[in-house]
DNA sequence: CAACGCAATGAACACGTGTTCAATGAGTCA
DNA sequence: TGACTCATTGAACACGTGTTCATTGCGTTG
């Protein structure tokens, strides 16, 4: 454990010359690739370790054209599914052997400064969990063979891939389970200039009514904002001129059935006693005593992992085309859906 | 908009040969130091506008022997506060130019491995938020001039800074709290194997009263584990043998402060009626109208804010000796603990 | 014994930038 | 006009790695 050199960091060089090889030699003992002697390869792999030598990344990033960091855009992480999302996402990328580099974007120009950032960076991929990255940068990635991947959002972009929770699918979940219960009458609640996945999940559920000859008993509830808040003020406004109270409302993610739950809870109102409900997001709170909300639950981990392989199959064939991956959502029944014995 | 060579990316070189100067100067005109004359500096500028030219930050981190990377250590991001003081470092550490690099680790060989790569990096800094990172690593990187910080943990070591939030003032606050709500008695509620922070409390909480002279009247309760359900089974352990509840907890986090409330509901018992309670970290949840808890408010901006001036201070000054600084935490009032009028 | 194939090695180049150092030329002062 | 100062410029080096290409030497076969 004794540097040849305490304050100077140390390089192939050092490990060849304390090895009595050349750099190329160690370059190749480390990398696994060239045809080296395996009596050589043990001594310099004993030799680094003894100098504790560590491979500069930024040399090497520099040499391959590619670094081994994996770019992902976030926003707004404090909301508990994003957060969940962006842990299993971080997961991933570290059992693959990547580093995580993470931008938390507000506008469509802070997204395309982290674009751009992120190609300076000579990043291996980059995945989106939001906003909308402009076109033309998307194409630059493209043009500079970096792989795009959208999770739950709708990119269009040829070469671009996108993974997503089955919307379609959960929503026709969400329409049986509702019917069983003995719903007739029925809700969707999303907040005001929802996101893709959220405008997907109402055109869905309707349409899974529509195929029950139902979709005209189904009322759109507006939050004026995404969140708690906006779920607990739409409660406020949907009971203002006290109409009849759907009775089976799906709503879009899991803080705004919380927000919407509470806020007719404070009205005297609480499911399952006086409406049916179920949330997207299967977060931690939904199933909490004072919540026990159904929801449908993304399977994270497969996003994740399907994600993560999109890139990397992305990284060797740079032309395939654009690939569209659904993965499965499973309906968690709670107490908030399901009918009183 | 024209490029010179449409699939390759381009370089410093390009832009002088565009602008009709040497690359140094493409490099001076760019990098805002050494002599150059204000002309020659608007062509430049000008030239790398037109060919849309991107530093290379992997050539140029390589060259400065610094990378413009920032790591950050953390564990369990879905936890609301950690998610809560994640976003709110990542923002800072892009308002200030940086780039964040944030690896999630479990166990301690995991931390030595992240340290590890981050040095690799040539990070400009690391910010740990979880975990005892290895005395022998983090004295590797005060070696290599790379500063790094720890947020609410004492890690020790010359050189090495601390940010934390002041729980001595916290914990007085809370007991003068209780004290002025009418609270006789009092308990403390930890998980096992707490960090360094909750043991923290913990005893500050202890002192505040001894300095009351009621430290007899308090009972440590003990969660088998952290987190919402370690909070419900704390809730069950204390009514086992039906004792009297104390008047007045204090409890280590917000999580385990909810778990506690709704497993104290399931048995019949409910705050301010039969107990005031109050948690630390001032996450969303606890705001809302299901919980409504008292808690003391970490100021995580200021806590993001101190620790990048402590990283970029330290930078400038590697020498200097360590500093501890403690942040301000705020009272939120609120139903939990309130005696009702 | 000669010719050949093949594994192993080291010299040299490329990656793209920041910075040092010597050279140039214009401007100033005597 | 000649000497001197000083701003500006470009050539060259350093940063640390991966990889190509020519060379070496050994074992094998005819």
């Amino acid at each position: 454990m004794n540097k040849v050199a305490k304050h100077r960091n140390i390089t192939a060089q050092d490990v060849a010359d304390y090895a009595g090889v050349s750099r190329a030699v160690v370059s190749r003992a480390l990398s696994e690739n060239g045809s080296i002697a395996p009596e050589t390869k043990a001594k310099v792999i004993k030799a680094a370790q003894e100098l504790g030598y560590q491979v500069n990344f930024l040399a090497q990033g520099l040499n391959r054209k590619r670094s081994q960091l994996i770019g992902v855009v976030v926003a707004r992480i404090s909301d508990p599914f994003r957060s969940a999302l962006l842990e299993g996402l971080i997961s991933e990328i570290q059992a693959r052997g990547y580093q995580a580099l993470i931008t938390e974007v507000q506008t469509e120009q802070d997204l395309a400064d982290t674009m751009r950032r992120f190609s300076q960076f000579r990043v291996s991929g980059v995945v989106v969990t939001s906003g909308q990255p402009p076109q033309a940068l998307v194409k630059e990635c493209v043009e500079f063979k970096i792989p795009v991947v959208g999770i739950n959002r709708q990119l269009d972009i040829p070469q671009v891939d996108a993974v997503y929770s089955d919307n379609q699918q959960g929503a026709q979940l969400v329409c049986e389970h509702l019917i069983t219960q003995g719903c007739k009458s029925f809700g969707w609640l999303n907040y005001k200039g929802s996101t893709w996945s959220g405008l997907q999940r109402g055109a869905a559920f309707s349409q899974a009514l529509l195929e029950q000859g139902l979709n005209h008993r189904l009322t759109n509830i507006e939050a004026p904002c995404d969140g708690y808040e906006g779920g607990q003020q739409a409660a406020f406004t949907l009971l203002e001129n006290q109409p009849p109270i759907p009775q089976g409302i799906f709503c879009a993610n899991a803080q705004l059935a919380c927000g919407f739950l509470d806020g007719m809870r404070q009205q005297g109102f609480d499911a399952p006693q006086n409406f049916k409900l179920v949330g997207f997001d299967n977060t931690p709170q939904t199933e909490q005593w004072s919540y026990q909300l159904s929801t449908l639950d993304q399977n994270i981990d497969a996003l994740c992992k399907s994600t993560l392989d999109c890139l990397e199959s992305r990284t060797h064939l740079p032309n395939k085309p654009s690939c569209s991956l659904p993965i499965a959502v499973q309906l968690i029944e709670r107490k908030s859906s399901l009918s009183l014995p």
